[in-house]
Parts: structure tokens; C-alpha cells; sequence
RNA sequence: CGGGGCGUGGCGCAGUUUGGUAGCGCGCAGCGUUCGGGACGCUGAGGCCGCCAGUUCAAGUCUGGCCGCCCCGACCA
């Protein structure tokens, strides 16, 4: 390609706001363009590496017996309401209706779609299992799109489903999944840690995600230092160490506490630590009132909390919902609560005493003791952070920013129940399809590539998914045996097939030089009246470790070996 | 959805406070000089100032409404 007629043009400075690197710098080098917030086109450069992430995935995913196929992008809103997503992903999802009134949706994964295909296609136990997967495009209304590509309302996702018998071959099949995505991650250069998640809106109950670890990223993940846990923070818990039960608490007994509607000021004002104190969240969950009741150096963590209870909603209380409670926002307690559902945290401790609201203006209790003033269902729903106990082993747990590049559930008879795909078993008996869903997001992946591999001018593309492994650079171009050589050179690569992008432009040294470290691809060939002079052409690596001069009629041949060295390192 | 910010040639921005000829840098086109780290000179093209109303002799600037984009939070496979 020459780079003359590249379509896309580097710019000299990202837009103000652009906070990730890999946001800024595939803006400026030329990869990608905004439509609309949230809305991405791929340019030439950006569309190539996409491409490479893509034929990497699916040769992997050939390679654990995936059968590639091609789903729809718009859905009948009838399978959605199915399996009972059509009213549960509101208001997330792109809907709309035909000429005829029909309601439909951009689909938001592939799911309802393969559950349908499956209960027509697969009526044997006879043709399980089976992997299916495809390239498609998944629209989100997410409510704030932000970081370039790193979550965006349109996307393209490698989507594959398994389809088994029974829960042996889900748990085969996710190990599959679970292989091929450490050697996709690994080829496409990007260190994905494999963590524990939340299944969320799923369905199902195991869920593994891929992260890859990155300042800036959005999710947060707690690691073990012995390295026998990671997990998402919206699953993430800690060992908990019981305070000791105390015998001879004192009656609860109430303590005036006039303006001190937080722990932190009551913690001041009464000098005490705050886990001494108990933290009540009053809440709606799907409608319902109940009472969080929490350590009080802890906080509510919404997604454990309707994991935990299997509840699709939670929302904080309004003063309505405090007063039916026969409560008082900023001194709830958990001591004569009423009409409320109470919940009891994991962390509270049984029989030791603590420090809780009065469900009274201005005032608390003291002494107030689990088992013997209150009782409620206990789950564990706080946050776990920074410096908790490993649940495993006991260990530290450090905590991380984290993108999301890959994720894997065990959906297992989830959609086949509610779709009604059965099969016959070898016994005679019609069973539900045991299904799992495994999701890589392409353009994701891309921008996280490029948040390992930059330094401070631009991307260092690794050769496996680079958009040209050659960036051949003429200086001058103007001059016409710079020129002649450069030509002639740019003809061998191609003849060789090797992927060459060619500064063709009448620029300046300092210009050439800054798009190609921006631009970033592995390789680089200079050709100048310097080099010339000895027939000879620089070779250049973009990561800096060789730098190298060699004859003309020898360049070709040099960095092809080069290029296939690499590749054979990746993949192996 | 709550809070904050922004919208002016292709890109990055100033101008809005105090209404009065629309600017700067980069980029782009032509000519010439230069040529190993974002060169220089001369000439030139390019702007519904986000949109719609209103106030005014006069609106990029004031008022109202709307739209779009970004950031923090909430939410989120």
C-alpha cells in the first residue's frame, strides 16, 4: 500500500478529552473514526488489525471444533420475549418496529438465536456436542460509551455456544474455551488474566472472565498474591475473621447521637473506629423494601447483593420507604425495623457488640449484638478492597484496574428450558440442551493491544496482528535514486508477500519518522541518499532492540526471515 | 438518570465577560529553496460561529428552547 493513498490521515493532536492511550493514539494514527458517541468506524489501518485478531480467534476456535456460521443482527422482539430479555434488558437495547408494527431489536448477543436454531436442528443426543460460533454485530444502548473503543454501542463480538447433553460436556466445552482463549490472548500479545465474575443477566451460574490489567480500565479485580484468586469486585469476597463473641454485653441501651447521620461523624464524635458501628442501607429490591445491615467500614456492593438474592433490582430507599419501615434516614438500625426484609452482611459478627442506628432522629444504640437483639439472612454483600484476606489461602489481595476482553459462561439449561429445546437422550427421555456462551470482543481487544504495546510516540504493534509488518520510508522521496531503490524494494515485499506499507509522501524526514512511530509497525526500511550511497537500506525495529544495515538485493530476503521468526514465536 | 464541561475553516484552539469588518497555530493548493526526527519563503483556497426562535439599528457574543459531544457518578456480559 502506499502510504500516499492510505485512506486516513495521522493527525498531530488527539482531541482534548481522549484519556486512554489506546483511545488517543488509534484516533491519531488513523485506525478509527467517531460517528457518534459510542459509534466507531474501523479505517483501512484500523480494519486490518481487526481482521488479524479476527483470523487468530477463529483459528482457535476451529481448533477446539468451533463451526462457524453467521446470525442475524436484527431479532424478532418474539424470541427475545421468550426467554423473558425483552423486558429484563430494558432500557439497554436498540429496539424498533417493521412497516407493520412488528417489534424487533438490534440483537444484543446471540443467545435466543441459537436456542431457536438448536430446538429445530438438534432433535439427537446423537449429533452432541457441538460448538457454534460467529463474527456478528452486537448493539448496546449503553447509557455513557466512553474510551475510544473500550465501550462503545456497537461492536463486533466473536460469539460461540456450546451445546451438550448434560453438565460433563458443558464443563469440557468451557475447558476448551477456557485453552483457546489463553492462546488467542497470548498470539494476539495481550497478558489476559482469567478472573471470576459475575454471571449478571446471563442466566446461569459460572461465568469466567478475561481481563487484561490496565490503568484507566473500568473494572476493578481483586488478585491474591499467592495467585490462587482473582476475581471481579462485583464477586470478589474475603476471608472474614470473626470478631470474638463477647459474653456480658451490656443491655442496648440508647445514646444520643444529635446530627450524626454518618459513621464517619460518628465515628469522630464518639471516638470509636468505625467497625465498631453497624451500617444500615435501606433498599427496593425488585419493589420490596429490606435492610442491608453492614460492618461499618464497608459498603453495599450492589452486584453481589443481587447475585446473592437473586434480585434484578435494586434501588436506595425513598424517605416514603424509611417511614413504612418505622425509620428514620441516617439512624436506621436494624432494632425494631419493621415491614422490611432484613439482610444481615457476612462481615457483621455474631454476638459482638456494635454501635447502630435507632430507627430515631438523633439518636443509637449502643450494644447491640446479632443473634440476641436482631437476626436476618445473612450474605455476604460487601465490597471486598485493597489489603483483604485471600478467601483461599489467607493471602493479600491488591487491587486492579481491568478491560474486559473475553468472557465464558456456563449458561447451562438456562435458554434451552425457557425456549423449550429439547433433545432425546439415550434413555428415551426428551432433556433440555446444556448450553454455555464464551464472548470475545474484537475491537476491545484491539484497543487493549495497543495499551500494552505503545510508548510515549505511538503503538509498537506485535507482528501478529500488525496492519503492514513493513514500513518502507524514502529520504527524500524527491530524489530519484532514493526513489528508484525504494521502488524496486517495495516490489520484491509485495512479490513476497509480505505486508508493506510504503512512505511514498514528499514529507519530511521528521514527519516520516513521527507517523511511522505513531503508525507503529514492527518493521521499518529506510531508504536515503545516505544509504544509497553504500547500496545499502536501514532496518529497524519499532521496539528499538535492532537497528541494522544491510545490501539492497539482501533486504527482502533479511525481513521476511524476520517476519516469519516472529509469527513462529507467537503462535507457538 | 444525577452532577459538571464543551460545540467557531480539515485538526487543535482564541474571541463571548463589555453586542459593532471572524482570528491564531497546524494542515491543504501553487511556485521556489531544503532533505536522517514534525523545514523555510512567497502566493492562495477554505467558516450555515451546532440548530430554531427571540431581543436589538446590529448577535459568534444577550435571552429561551432544542440537538450533539466529552468527563465524573449511577447503570452495564
Amino acid at each position: 500500500m502506499r502510504q500516499s493513498h492510505l485512506f486516513g490521515r495521522t493527525l498531530r493532536a488527539a482531541p482534548s478529552d481522549a484519556q486512554l492511550a489506546s483511545h488517543k493514539l488509534l484516533l491519531r494514527g488513523a485506525f478509527v473514526r467517531q460517528v457518534a458517541a459510542g459509534i466507531w468506524t474501523l479505517e483501512p489501518l484500523g480494519f486490518r488489525v481487526a481482521k488479524k485478531l479476527e483470523q487468530i480467534i477463529r483459528e482457535e476456535i476451529d481448533r477446539i471444533g468451533g463451526q462457524e456460521m453467521s446470525m442475524p443482527v436484527i431479532n424478532p422482539a418474539t424470541l427475545w420475549q421468550e426467554s423473558g430479555r425483552w423486558d429484563s434488558l430494558e432500557p439497554n437495547a436498540f429496539r424498533f418496529r417493521d412497516h407493520d408494527g412488528r417489534d424487533f431489536m438490534i440483537a444484543f448477543t446471540h443467545e435466543e438465536i441459537v436456542t431457536a436454531h438448536a430446538r429445530e436442528d438438534i432433535v439427537s443426543y446423537r449429533q452432541l456436542p457441538i460448538i457454534v460460533y460467529h463474527f456478528q454485530t452486537k448493539g448496546r444502548d449503553e447509557a455513557r460509551p466512553r474510551g475510544g473503543l473500550v465501550r462503545v454501542r456497537e461492536f463486533v463480538m466473536k460469539d460461540s455456544y456450546s451445546i451438550d447433553r448434560d453438565f460433563a460436556g458443558l464443563d469440557a466445552a468451557y475447558e476448551k474455551h477456557r485453552d483457546a482463549y489463553a492462546r488467542i490472548f497470548a498470539r494476539a500479545g495481550v497478558r489476559a488474566l482469567m478472573v471470576e465474575s459475575d454471571p449478571g443477566n446471563m442466566g446461569g451460574d459460572v461465568a469466567h472472565e478475561f481481563q487484561v490489567l490496565v490503568e484507566g480500565g473500568e473494572d476493578r479485580i481483586l488478585i491474591c498474591e499467592n495467585g490462587d484468586y482473582r476475581a471481579n469486585a462485583d464477586k470478589a469476597t474475603r476471608k472474614i475473621e470473626p470478631a470474638l463473641s463477647q459474653n456480658g454485653v451490656p443491655k442496648a441501651s440508647r445514646i444520643a447521637t444529635p446530627g450524626a447521620s454518618t459513621i464517619d461523624q460518628l465515628s469522630a464524635s464518639l471516638k470509636e473506629p468505625s467497625d465498631r458501628f453497624l451500617k444500615t442501607v435501606l433498599v427496593k429490591l425488585d419493589g420490596d423494601i429490606a435492610a442491608v445491615v453492614l460492618p461499618g467500614d464497608r459498603e453495599l456492593n450492589e452486584a453481589k447483593l443481587k447475585a446473592r438474592l437473586g434480585a434484578k433490582e435494586v434501588r436506595f430507599a425513598t424517605d416514603a420507604d424509611f417511614s413504612r419501615a418505622g425509620s428514620v434516614a441516617g439512624f436506621i438500625g436494624p432494632v425494631g425495623l419493621r415491614n422490611a426484609r432484613l439482610i444481615v452482611d457476612a462481615g457483621v459478627s455474631r454476638g459482638a457488640s456494635y454501635i447502630a442506628g435507632a430507627n430515631v432522629k438523633d439518636a443509637h444504640l449502643r450494644d447491640v449484638v446479632l443473634g440476641r437483639d436482631f437476626e436476618g439472612e445473612v450474605a455476604d454483600v460487601h465490597d471486598a478492597r485493597e489489603g483483604d484476606r485471600c478467601p483461599r489461602c489467607g493471602g493479600k489481595l491488591t487491587m486492579h484496574r481491568g478491560i474486559e476482553v473475553g468472557n465464558i459462561f456456563k449458561l447451562g439449561t438456562f435458554y434451552s428450558e425457557k425456549l423449550n429445546a429439547m433433545y432425546l437422550d439415550e434413555d428415551g427421555a426428551r432433556k433440555p440442551l446444556v448450553m454455555g456462551s464464551y464472548g470475545i470482543g474484537v475491537g476491545r481487544l484491539l484497543a487493549t493491544v495497543v495499551e500494552e504495546h505503545h510508548d510515549d510516540k505511538g503503538i509498537i504493534w506485535p507482528m501478529a496482528v500488525a496492519p503492514f509488518q513493513v514500513h518502507l520510508l524514502t529520504l527524500p522521496h524527491t530524489d530519484e535514486r532514493v526513489r528508484a531503490a525504494a521502488d524496486q524494494l517495495y516490489a520484491e515485499f509485495e512479490q513476497a508477500g509480505v505486508e508493506v506499507l510504503y512512505d511514498d509522501r514528499e514529507d519530511s524526514a521528521g514527519v516520516k519518522f513521527a507517523d511511522a512511530d505513531l503508525i507503529g509497525l514492527p518493521i521499518r526500511v529506510i531508504v536515503s541518499r545516505r544509504t544509497i550511497e553504500k547500496g545499502e537500506a536501514e532496518v529497524r525495529l519499532r521496539d528499538g532492540s535492532k537497528e541494522l544495515f544491510a545490501p539492497l538485493d539482501r533486504v527482502e530476503r533479511g525481513v521476511k526471515t524476520m517476519i516469519d521468526e516472529r509469527l513462529a514465536a507467537a503462535t507457538a
